[in-house]
DNA sequence: TCAATTGTTTACCCTTCAAGTATAGTTTAA
DNA sequence: TTAAACTATACTTGAAGGGTAAACAATTGA
């Protein structure tokens, strides 16, 4: 029931670049020591992030990540599914064959938390990173 | 992100119980049958339920579980509290050591996430057992 | 063209934790 | 006292999280 470190990391990367001018080309080097996140775990979480269409990256000297969109269409469940993939409450919500009573409209417990996962995918998905500057 | 399988057995086992007349004494063997919960695993979760309160046990012959109170008086969060403890979405929030901007109300990313845990915390308090009868 | 810079890929290690199993012990009714 | 039934503790196994390493590919500029 925790987001895990590679996604906190992730919010605090896109956060920063948030910051930066439109188009800016930051390397990692630079996120790393700024953001306090360990070099070589940058470079794992990086291309996840950039297969994901948030960020590009450039290869080469003078080369580094930029924001791939505006902070404005970036949202916290973007990094989180980016980093986590779908969000599930419970594994019966992912295969119905791990729910005892095999799925909807059977199972109460099952509905109940399909209710309360999509509410927390819509807040996730409600906070911008362009909201959470300044 | 997901709640644990513990926590999915408990939710069976209190929703079980909460089909029983009130007052009734369910042993072990009958809860662990109808539910598909390992006998031994249903041993290792019980008396956590019992000491949140949620559940009593009476020992030797003809003991059992009994609902320690109305169904309408337990939520899911309740349960999942008991089982895992506080929802805690980040780490930061569990502990502010953990936060890169050590804490509110200086980390944008920690303020967002509180208030959507907070939320979260109240949508499983608002699922009562009661509400999943029928 | 070559070398330096910078991101990419793949693989590995270690620790922690979830899930399940095993065993011995304590309580209670009959 | 005996058998039923819950309790406590500890062990095993496998997966996942967190972090590290090294070889590789692309780009720039001298």
């Amino acid at each position: 029931m925790q987001i895990n470190q590679a996604t906190d990391y992730s919010f605090r990367v896109v956060l920063y670049l948030s910051t930066q001018p439109r188009g800016a080309v930051v390397d990692a080097n630079t996120i790393a020591q700024t953001q306090c996140i360990p070099m070589r775990y940058l470079f794992k979480i990086m291309p996840t992030l950039t297969r994901a269409g948030i960020i590009t990256s450039q290869r080469g000297v003078g080369g580094g990540y930029i924001l791939a969109k505006d902070p404005a269409e970036i949202s916290l469940l973007d990094v989180i599914e980016a980093i986590e993939g779908p969000i599930r409450l419970n594994r019966c919500l992912i295969d119905e064959q791990f729910c005892s009573k095999h799925g909807p409209p059977d199972c109460p417990v099952h509905n109940a938390l399909a209710g309360i996962q999509r509410r927390l995918t819509a807040e996730f998905d409600k906070v911008r990173f362009s909201d959470l500057l300044g």
